[in-house]
DNA sequence: ATGCTGTAAACTGTCAACAGTTTGAGTTTC
DNA sequence: GAAACTCAAACTGTTGACAGTTTACAGCAT
């Protein structure tokens, strides 16, 4: 049964909601491949626990839409299309507009401070070639819009897109230009909330998503779906 | 065991969906309330199944954001605070002006055809006082919205986020008045979407969520959170 | 060799039972 | 009379077992 520790945890938390997290992490890190399929019995025993808490935890992965499951074959990780991926996207790309153009209408100066911080620890990182370290504070950065930006609900409809898309990134190394790019979108963004200027605002968070998808592309060697 | 009726079904669904479908139509119509404590035992028994279907539904359910589960407690039927609902329905403005600015910019005259036509049917119903007449076509109007809009991802957030609102929604009865101004959004809609103007179709459809949520408010009696 | 068929293993869907927690009524104590 | 305590009933969380389906493989026919 796990360690001590986390006996303590299954007091508070269910045994259910240990196995969603778990499972999740699997699948945003990769080590469950879309595609696949999950065994039951195998990852019960892996995890020290029964069918049941693991059957519930699939069911609710499968509203959030990181499973699929078929009657009587399993459940497998889902497999995005790259139409799908650029529904998902597009989706994305309507929230941080929705989010930017919030923070141009309404934010603080804290906030905004909090931002720029942001963006400079991305542009040392760039320059430092740390890779990793951009990625954590792009995260940051997208997760400070949706904070500050006062909807809850936007922000968790936000994260959910995000793992999904996670779904479809096979690899999200990009290329020093690419992060110099992407940063000068977050400048550009940021510029607009300070302008204050909510129309401006929207338009620079939608396009640095779409950037962002076509930067990915690129990376793939991929042809552009979408026209430029 | 339910009927003979039902057991093909069973074959080909399993027990888990049929009763998520279930209790999630009780939700929506109301019979099960919000803050109502949902019974495992008892929902097992008189939908004669046994608590492993139910549960996973419910995990389902919980991801959908229609239950709430308190550990060792139980689950409840959620409560949305005005806060939250004023939440939903700003994305489903967004989502709604997102679609509207989409058909903009690409629709076939069939759809914006078949718009109109709804348009009209609801100008019937509203002549005729059918207000359920209203309701079902309004519903109609904002699916093929959805639909049209060629964003499959999008559609099934808006119907999750309309899905939800019936949490808040204790009577959706409104006055003639209402349902005309209503309709006369709709129109606004369809002027903008056959213009090819995005922006002004945007800005229309995410104007129809918030003019109706103020006419929801208004209906309750109750002093706009909003300013107007 | 290739394709088909039948059978057994593996796995999912479902159920019933057990363990631990919460709830509430009844009792006791102050 | 009110608060605290006790204990049993009710309920949730979890488990293991059973039934039916799917899958894979061996054997057989072509």
């Amino acid at each position: 049964m796990l360690d001590t520790q986390s006996i303590d945890i299954v007091r508070t938390q269910s045994l259910t909601s240990l196995v969603q997290r778990e499972v999740e992490r699997l699948i945003l890190t990769g080590e469950l491949a879309p595609g696949e399929r999950i065994n039951e019995q195998h990852l019960a025993a892996r995890l020290r626990v029964s069918r049941g808490p693991v059957r519930e935890a699939l069911r609710g992965l499968e509203k959030a839409r990181l499973v699929e499951a078929r009657v009587n074959r399993g459940v497998y990780v889902r497999e995005i299309s790259v139409e799908q991926a650029l529904e998902i996207s597009e989706m994305r790309g309507l929230i941080t507009g929705f989010a930017c153009a919030r923070l141009a209408a309404a934010s603080t100066a804290e906030q905004r401070a909090q931002l720029a911080q942001l963006i400079d620890a991305m542009a040392r990182a760039i320059e430092a070639g740390d890779a990793q370290g951009y990625y954590e504070r792009n995260l940051a950065f997208h997760d400070a819009l949706m904070d500050y930006a006062g909807n809850q609900r936007a922000k968790e409809m936000y994260d959910a897109l995000v793992k999904e898309s996670h779904l479809g990134r096979r690899k999200s190394l990009f290329s020093q230009r690419s992060m110099a790019e992407s940063n000068a979108e977050h400048r550009a963004i940021l510029d607009a909330i300070r302008t204050g200027d909510p129309e401006a605002a929207r338009i620079a968070g939608e396009q640095h998503i779409v950037s962002g998808r076509r930067r990915f592309l690129d990376a793939l060697g991929l042809v552009s779906a979408t026209r430029g």
